[in-house]
DNA sequence: GTCTATAAGATGATAGAC
DNA sequence: GTCTATCATCTTATAGAC
């Protein structure tokens, strides 16, 4: 990879800082708790990344860059809102499984206090954001629901929400489940909207307008 | 109230650690943080609540409370969808200056390695869900959007979702702003769908009988 | 590049004076 | 009920041997 010479020593550190944030959070990512995880001795932290932090910040563009990496080709199929909501569903269990919202839920959270760990979520956000936009771009283009969605703006929800999702069920799994259901069945009204082609675009345009109106 | 005997120091304690939570975040609530901003001995967190996890919890379940019990009344009185988004609009500024949803980010972000924050954080989920349940529901009823719409669900996915954005705007704050806006835009797609009426709704049982053969 | 040892400080929690 | 003083442990980070 270019200048990067890749140290084995180096790879095992990136790769258990972010599973120590997947698995213990950000209160668990301590220089000891992350070198114990790698099998390597403590002060390797700082020879290779100066700071905890900077070691948290590389292992997470890491594995956002990879985590994207893994779904471009899928993302690229996609056509039709159908197609994004089947591909959302498997991104959604995959990513669970493997943990990556749930490293970006505490890497945001304990962002607040650390500029370079703002750095990295704020990094972490753009990837996602840019690739999810593009998706809900092409896939709203013709759809009566381009008179009212924003993709930039949705993509940036969606992100979001995500967060919070994996948050909440990490508190409370059944509820959790209970929410992405009843955002799945969402999706009917989507295409019902879709369905109604002119109709609903009219319905849309006119009521825009009096919405701008009133603001 | 009832039993409790509201000692000052304790009611210091309790301020200052949902304030410490909302401004330093979980990694800066240590028993010494949380006292220095109470202007107390550090040794009373111990004396008072045995441990400062217990503090924690105790705060942020007052606090939760104290936030519901302040927009009862207003949700109380929602009976339109577009009623329900403005008192939504007001909520999340209202809340996001108070910091009530930064508290529970963090609350929950912290819950993963400490069982008595995830019991309060179960509980700050419960109380706000069932508020925002009782009002969803209300308003969707009769509406054609209740073909597809699960209250209960909805409400755990938009308070989630609030976490997220949370999360979000201390690492970007224009993004959430866009993120905010394309959803309120959004809302112009329901009014539509409400004004469509029966139109609506005979396109959406159908689309949902589909819907169940595939599955 | 990796180790041991250690500094310098923060942390949760307790004992005991007042 | 509040304080001081303290323990044991954990933290980041560095110095220096190998």
């Amino acid at each position: 990879m270019g200048t990067g010479a890749m140290n084995a020593t180096r790879a095992k550190l990136l790769a258990a800082a972010a599973d120590t944030l997947r698995e213990d959070g950000a209160a668990g990512a301590s220089a000891r708790g992350i070198a114990g995880r790698a099998g390597v001795n403590q002060a390797l932290i700082f020879y290779h990344f100066k700071t905890v932090s900077e070691l948290l910040d590389a292992a997470c563009r890491h594995a956002v860059d990879e985590a994207v990496e893994h779904y471009r080709n899928q993302f690229a199929a996609v056509t039709s809102l159908p197609g994004l909501l089947a591909v959302g569903r498997e991104l959604h269990q995959r990513e669970r499984a493997i943990g990556n919202v749930a490293m970006m839920a505490q890497l945001m959270s304990a962002a607040g206090n650390d500029p370079v760990l703002a750095g990295a979520a704020r990094y972490a956000m753009r990837v996602w954001t840019a690739e999810v936009e593009s998706v809900v771009e092409r896939v709203l283009r013709g759809s009566p629901l381009a008179e009212v969605a924003d993709s930039a703006g949705l993509a940036r929800a969606v992100s979001a929400s995500f967060i919070g999702l994996e948050l909440y069920e990490g508190v409370d799994a059944d509820g959790a489940a209970h929410a992405l259901d009843s955002l799945e069945r969402l999706g009917v009204l989507v295409e019902v909207v879709n369905d109604l082609g002119p109709i609903a675009r009219r319905a849309l345009r006119s009521k825009l307008k009096g919405a701008a109106v009133v603001r």
